[in-house]
Formats: C-alpha cells, structure tokens, sequence
DNA sequence: AAGTGGTCTAGACCACGTG
DNA sequence: ACGTGGTCTAGACCACTTT
C-alpha cells in the first residue's frame, strides 16, 4: 500500500510549522504578508494561503479580517457548568477579559424561546448581546435572554460585568437545573462580522438554558466562540 | 455604513442552497460533479469549490475523499456524561449504528498518560482503536484506552460492542467521576484517514477520563468526531 | 477507460486597513 | 496612498474512484 504523494501545501504546513518555533513568534504577533511569504517560499500565493488556512483549522494562527495572519494564543479553559463569571476565570487563568454590551433590550419572547423557555410569546424579555475579550482578542459573543419578572430593572444595570453575579447578589437568583447544548458550527452573519472573522470562519457554539429551583425559566445564554479560542473541561459525578 | 459588497461565492452558496431545498435532496444523496455545477451556474471549479466549502463548514452538506459532495445527515444528539453506549443512544434516534474495531493491542503506559491517569510509565494496558458508523457514514473514531488491573482479558471479548456495557456487567466497574474535554480540532493524520477526509477537516475532540469509587483510574476514551455529525446535550444540577 | 475531486500556476482586480 | 488580504479567472496535471 503505497502512499499517497504528500501534497506541496502540507510541505509548506510544516516548513512554516517550523519556521514559526524557530523564530519563536509569540502569542498574537504577526506573520509576513502573504506576498512575502509565498515569494521566501517559492510558490503562489494560492498555494501559501492553502498552507495557511491548514495552520488556521489546526489552531496555531488566525486571521482577523484583511489584517493579517496572528498566532493564536494558548486555549482558554471554560467549564460551562459552573456558576462563575467569565471575568473569574479569564483572571484566574492569568489572561485580561473585558466585555463590551454591543446592545440591550426589552424585548418579546419569539417563537423559537417561547419553545425551549416555557414562556408565552410575546412576554416581556430582556435581550443583551455581548462581546468578550481575552488579552484584547475577541473570543467570543454572547446573547443572553433573562426573565424580567425575576429581576426588574436589570438592564439599568451595567451589563459589561457577569450578568450570574448579579442575579446572585442583586435578586438572590440561582440555576437549580441547567440543560447545555454545545455543537460546532460556521460563524455568520452578525456573529461573524462582530468576531472580525469570514463568513463560514469554524465556530463552536455553547446554550445554556437555566431553570430556577421551581423549574421557572432563568436565562438562556448563547455563546459563539472562535474554534481555536477554548478548551471545555468538565467534572462529572463529583459530590462536594 | 455602506455593506461590503457580496461576493460571488457567497451568491453562489444561497442559490446552491435554494436549489438543493428545492431538489429536496435527502441525508446522504450526492450533488452534481463540481465541473457540473461549475456550468450551471456559470463560473469555475475555484470558485464552486469555495461555495461547496462554505456550505461544508455550515455542516449542510460534506464531502467524502475524492468521491464527491453528499448532503449531511442530521446531528446526532449525544450525552457524554451519560453511561450509555453508543449502539444504545444511536438507536433511540432512529439511526443504525456500526462499529468497527481497527485494531487492538496490550501495549505499555506511554508518559502522556501516566500524567493524567496516574499509571506508572511502562504499566501494562489495553488499546482499542475503533470506527463508529451511523447508517453507514464513518462519524468517529476512537482510542480507548482501559486498565488490565480492573478487567483481565477483555481484549478476548468482541469490542464491537459497548465496552461500558462490557466493563458493568461482565467485570462491575462503574466510574464514579469522570474528567470530560471537548474543544474543536483539526482531524489530521490517522484520524482523517480513518475517517476519509481530508488533512485539516474540521472536527470535534471529546475525551472522558474515568476513576472508580477509590479514585483509581478505568478507562480513557480519546473521540475524534466530524464537525457535522453531533450535538452535546447534557443536563446538570438535576438530582434525580 | 472515463470521469472525478485534489492540487497547482500565474496572473488579475477590488475593498479595506493602516500609515 | 499604499499594501494587504479577499476574490476570481482560465487553464493544467495527477491520483484516485467508478464504470
């Protein structure tokens, strides 16, 4: 069984593997330009772009919209089960967050929540939607739908700190139940533009559906993350 | 704020959307040839190809090693916190499940995972490397990787089955805690061979380290999943 | 043997980000 | 204003799958 030839892009994969160990490029610094690469490396700027979007799927560099190519920093570890805010852990794991409310509004329950939340449609529901930051790398955005009857006045909060933390220590509110769902999708549209990443860019997408110890709909939080920016790590089973 | 304009790709990619809605083309049934396609719609293979992709990464439609465009089956829904197998899990929905074992060995703890089982470098263990099928489409591949201490001669049995189901009824194991990892990744090597894709197909990792009631370990399981193939549902908080 | 997808070339124009 | 990445053309050859 003979091997299939080992194409030209792959070579380049990891002859710009190489190069970028050897240089020791760190964390979000940029690589050449296209040009200037696939002229060192002797081929088309159609084939080092091929070589490059490997580089990308595997994780090791990305690309922010007609900018350039970065390395991608190290993983953030993210454990969607546990009722910290992603300011906490961000910090805890010695990176910088920040979070910008990109908008927020009172809005009414649309078909599709009214389905999964319980609630009639059209009730009253606060809608933010958020960015999140890592080290000033937009990593993620976020819409979170939140029961106004729970916590009236909410959205005179400021929404740029953790929307958990408040509800705990404002409204004394805590998920008793949580139903997660996490599936890999393509970033588009609104996601995409506000991540500054193309059209289709690979995604992962996190919902997580809180219920209060009545079995009341919480919140509905809808996350989506760049592919290459987390890793989720859970413990299951563990009675503290 | 003028909008960018669209690209022809783009154009191409809804109209190929609108056309395979109104062929109603079902899971698994193939598309035209890309030369094809490229005539009807009047433009190159190149750029064909990157309306393909697109649809791809959106998990509509996915291609099979050299023989063509296919449509996606729906995603599998799927608990890995849950002691089901997956010829169970598989069935509840409606699919056929397939399993098959590519190889099984007794080999020896390799450093990487003395480090996160606690195993002694050099300590006899058993290796399983499986393929899983739903009706017929290769969706994961799996490393398992299970203590000989717990269930001497397992590799004796069929592995074709649920090693869980296995592991609870022939030798009483059940894991008391489980270590669970999910993040994207790119299938690269082995695990896109097995799996017939291409180098850098965008995928989904998802590892359980398993411990028994004495905090010994059981078992690792090491999935490399298509992007397209599932959706993780899991539910936490619940007592039941 | 024919046709397919996978790869690759050598150009080109454009919109956008950065100076 | 310039250089960048994003897009697109019109070909070509090859390895592989299917007929």
């Amino acid at each position: 069984m003979s091997r299939t030839d080992y194409p030209v892009y792959l070579q380049l994969r990891d002859r710009l593997w190489d190069w970028i160990e050897t240089e020791e490029l760190s964390s979000q610094q940029r690589l050449p330009s296209e040009r200037e690469l696939s002229e060192r490396f002797h081929t088309t700027r159609v084939t080092i772009r091929q070589a490059l979007s490997q580089l990308e799927a595997e994780g090791l560099i990305f690309r922010s919209n007609r900018r350039g190519w970065y390395i991608t920093p190290e993983r953030l570890r993210y454990d969607p089960s546990r009722d910290v805010g992603f300011n906490r852990y961000v910090t805890e794991q010695g990176f910088h967050p920040r979070t910008e409310t990109l908008f927020k509004q009172l809005t009414e329950v649309p078909p599709w929540l009214s389905e999964i939340s319980g609630l009639e449609v059209g009730t009253p529901i606060y809608h933010v939607f958020r960015r999140r930051y890592v080290d000033e790398r937009g990593l993620l955005v976020e819409h979170n739908y939140i029961n106004p009857a729970h916590c009236p006045g909410l959205l005179s909060e400021s929404t740029d700190m953790s929307i958990w933390q408040m509800l705990r220590e404002k409204y004394d509110l805590r998920p008793e139940h949580r139903d997660i769902e996490i599936y890999p999708l393509a970033l588009k549209g609104l996601e995409a533009e506000s991540l500054n990443v193309n059209q289709g860019a690979a995604g992962l997408y996190i919902q997580r559906l809180s219920f209060d110890q009545r079995g009341d709909f919480l919140e509905l939080d809808r996350e989506y993350w760049l592919h290459d920016a987390l890793k989720i790590a859970v413990r299951i089973g563990d009675r503290h």
